[in-house]
DNA sequence: AATGATATGTTACATCATAGCATATAATTT
DNA sequence: AAATTATATGCTATGATGTAACATATCATT
């Protein structure tokens, strides 16, 4: 069993447990999104679905389902570049760290990082300090890519 | 001589230091910024702009004008909000650190403040170890401030 | 089969942002 | 000061991203 499907298995049971559906749709999307090596945005994502399925679909579901896919943590939203990814660790076991996202801001490749728990705590106590309460933690930072990197 | 004055005198400076123009518009707009307490979009400033000077500026100005002042690291934009707020250490003679921005997703009300040099290595390292270089640093968290807060 | 909950479709907009070319203003040279 | 160049701003149109509101379809349970 490859890597691929172990995921989507993963995503299957884990929305069981929340009884939460993943549909044919919210399936697919998220297969597009797996398969796909750098960031989508949701209009892109509504062309792949139609390509595939010969189906169209309304950008409206789209962004339902991103929304929807987001809440189980199996994508995530990046707002540097407004595109979508599927979470780089749906099939790990450990629980989620906040995740950190290193995006070329020319070909849009992304790499998903973890920062290490110690760096994590520091970040909440500074949060915490300033009378903030932390929602959604995740860093993105602009890069540039190896390949895209005009030196070398 | 008050903070309000002593930032603009500031940024008067350093945009004469870069022979970069400061105009009376970009300069408004940066006047603006700091003395909203959260974040703005494009539109909400030229709203601003429009109340204040009883003159009207296309929002393609607003943008030019925004691009200009991030340039000369007068104002920050926040990816998470699609809006801008000004540079909170235009005074301060230290180099800039890398700006963390503590966004609440009710009320925009922001906190910049900074990580440590220690955690910013830590990041770099994790970057370079990605093969990724890092092109403009900023961090951006989705939080809930005290006002906001539901709990309290 | 009936009912209620969840998912998706449809239409119409709101918001955010930029391209491309014209005009105005400032800085520099003559 | 006038001419020239560079920079800043105006204008129009349009693209890109995202959501509100309400209708219809599908699923889950009784």
């Amino acid at each position: 069993m490859n890597k691929f499907n172990d995921v989507l298995e993963h995503a299957e049971k884990q929305c069981k447990e929340n009884s939460s559906r993943l549909t044919p749709k919210r399936k697919k999307i998220l297969q597009e999104l797996l398969k796909s090596k750098k960031a989508l945005s949701a209009y892109e994502i509504a062309d792949l679905f139609q390509k595939e399925t010969k189906e169209s679909i309304p950008t409206m579901s789209v962004y339902r389902i991103l929304d929807f896919l987001e809440d189980e943590n199996l994508v995530h939203k990046l707002n540097l570049a407004n595109k979508y990814i599927a979470c780089a660790h749906i099939s790990c076991n450990h629980s989620h760290s906040i995740p950190q996202f290193l995006v070329c801001r020319k070909c849009n490749k992304v790499s998903e990082i973890s920062i290490d728990i110690e760096t994590m705590r520091k970040i909440e106590k500074k949060v915490e300090d300033e009378n903030f309460f932390l929602v959604k933690p995740q860093l993105e930072m602009h890069c540039i890519c190896k390949v895209c990197n005009p030196k070398k």
